[in-house]
RNA sequence: GGGUCGCUAGCUCAGCGGUAGAGCACUCGGCUUUUAACCGAUUGGUCCUGAGUUCGAAUCUCAGGCGACCCA
């Protein structure tokens, strides 16, 4: 392993002792290989332009015959063939009788080289680059993937996300899409008048959601912080300060477990619109996501894991009742205690965990076996039991049920909104609950935030607000199967002991 | 946390109780139409770690490590 490593270096040497750097400091490509595969479509078998072009790229793979070589160039836009002729490339250099051997051998795959040359298309129709010149851009010590299998590690494909990208068109395709996704959807808001204001990371408190913070600290104030888990409060104090429409696209903490579903950091977009309540939101989310997948997939049609995905609005619509009910026959409507439901749902075999301590939550519970993964075509669930939900708004006219919905789309939850709960006397209330239930144990419950309770006393006008998580999103639009697709670097344990990193 | 599977050359893998293997990559030789180039030769090993069973263990047993997937 350290002999491949010592060759390449040694061609570096050779190279220097030529006179040539193996780290150049530039060089100007004339076009990229996609413009010239493009532009030269029409160029038939075994003709040639005198064009003279410019080329860089990383050598991809490298078949050298004799006195003529063919190399693979890829650029960002895609490969293209070089030909490398012994007998013309001499021609080109009488000064230097050695170039054709310099090419073949100083080189590897995986190096990056610029060249200039003409055009010509091969006998068996492979558009090239006939070299006159070339330069070594940089010398590459580490050898490519394999070339037919190309990573097959996935742990490594994780660990060394660079070399997937040198090797998989699909992960390079992911990442350009996830791109695509956000700056579509901020330009999507911002032509509504929607303002990405950011709001902090470093917290004293977290809080906006059901979740255990990671801790840290601030050296100068002496300051015990946590990372945010969710952009909420704040976004909800800048609508109390006017912002009539704002929105926070950006990176969210949680210390939780890793799966193919959740990573501990994750991008979530929050956007708030005064006056708006939940129905506003649904309608907001089916456009902005339609938009957003049309934009990066051409279709609001897509396929996913080999199940056809229509997101063309409108989307189903339904209450969680109605869902545990088609499910499971059981109506929650009907039961008047937790012991009832409890007992419906054995009954069913529905497991019935200790810790849901209400017929609410236990709806929840019914829901999430029996009905969640179930939910592949987008549909919004709506009206979720209050004491889940301690910063939405109680129903307008279903008691004990909030102004909520979530979307799942293939079984995962991918959006959460409310209308938003600015009654500041009932959010203390809500909050306290949390708290109370926080000191019976469950350290993911909230807890009172007292400035956010001021500002609501301040005033703040009806709210709908929305969370959307775009690594789930970025997963559907990609045919990702794991979160770790879609993130460029996930979290990993570190290696110990390994000279893989090296 | 539970279950299943995996860990052997730089990479992808075979071998499953009897001398450590193949293809690719690397190095050398040959080759002016290849594109997984081809032909020939050479090089390359802590068979994840430890203990046990056995005349003999990459192979069987146990424990541990790391990873993947599924479930909670």
């Amino acid at each position: 392993m350290s002999d491949l490593r010592e060759t390449r270096l040694e061609k570096a040497r050779a190279l220097e002792a030529l006179g040539q750097t193996p780290y150049a400091l530039s060089f100007a490509p004339s076009h990229r290989t996609a413009q010239l595969q493009q532009a030269h479509a029409d160029l038939a078998k075994g003709e040639e332009r005198s064009e003279p072009v410019a080329v860089a790229g990383r050598l991809m793979t490298r078949r050298v015959m004799g006195k003529l070589a063919f190399f693979t160039l890829a650029d960002e836009s895609g490969p293209i063939q070089l030909y490398i002729d012994k007998a013309s490339l001499e021609a080109a250099h009488p000064q230097n009788p050695e170039i054709f051997s310099q090419i073949t051998t100083l080189t590897d795959a995986g190096d990056w080289i610029g060249v200039h040359g003409t055009l010509k298309r091969t006998d068996r129709g492979e558009l090239s680059v006939k070299v006159r010149d070339w330069q070594m851009l940089s010398k590459s010590l580490q050898p490519l993937p394999d070339k037919w299998h190309g990573l097959a590690d996935v742990e490594k494909r994780y660990r060394q996300r660079y070399l997937d990208l040198i090797v998989s068109p699909h992960t390079r395709e992911t990442f350009r899409r996830r791109a695509l996704l956000v700056s579509s959807m901020r330009r999507w808001l911002d032509e509504r008048e929607f303002l990405e204001i950011e709001t902090p990371v470093l917290q004293s408190q977290a809080g906006g959601a059901d979740a255990r913070p990671f801790a840290t600290h601030h050296n100068a104030l002496d300051l015990p912080l946590t990372l945010r888990i969710a952009t909420e409060l704040h976004l909800k104090r800048l609508v109390v300060g006017g912002f009539e429409r704002v929105y926070e696209l950006g990176r969210i903490f949680r210390n939780e477990g890793v799966s193919t579903r959740h990573n501990p950091e994750f991008t979530s977009v929050e956007i708030y619109q005064a006056y708006a309540d939940y129905h506003d939101m649904m309608a907001l989310t089916e456009t902005l996501i339609a938009t957003c997948c049309q934009t990066v997939c051409g279709s609001t049609v897509i396929e996913y894991q080999g199940t056809s995905i229509d997101l063309t609005p409108p989307w189903t619509r339904a209450t969680m009742h109605e869902l545990v009910q088609r499910a499971t026959g059981l109506d929650f409507n009907a039961f008047t205690s937790r012991a009832e439901a409890a007992a419906a749902m054995q009954a069913v075999d529905l497991v019935v965990p200790e810790a849901a301590d209400s017929v609410g939550r236990l709806l929840v519970e019914a829901f999430e076996q029996r009905v969640e993964s179930s939910l592949i075509q987008p549909t919004f669930v709506l009206d979720y039991p209050v004491e889940n939900s301690p910063l939405a708004r109680t129903h307008r006219s279903k008691p004990g049920l909030v102004e909520r919905f979530e979307l799942f789309i293939v079984g995962r939850e991918t959006a959460n909104a409310f209308s938003e709960l600015i009654d500041p006397v009932d959010q203390r209330h809500r909050l306290e609950a949390q708290q109370e239930r926080r000191r019976a144990g469950d350290p993911e419950a909230q807890t009172v935030d007292e400035d956010f309770i001021h500002a609501l006393e301040v005033g703040m006008p009806p709210t709908g607000g929305l969370g959307i998580g775009i690594d789930r999103l970025v997963m559907l639009l990609t045919d990702s199967p794991s979160i770790r697709d879609v993130i460029a670097f996930p979290l990993l344990r570190p290696e110990v002991g390994s000279d893989a990193m090296r």
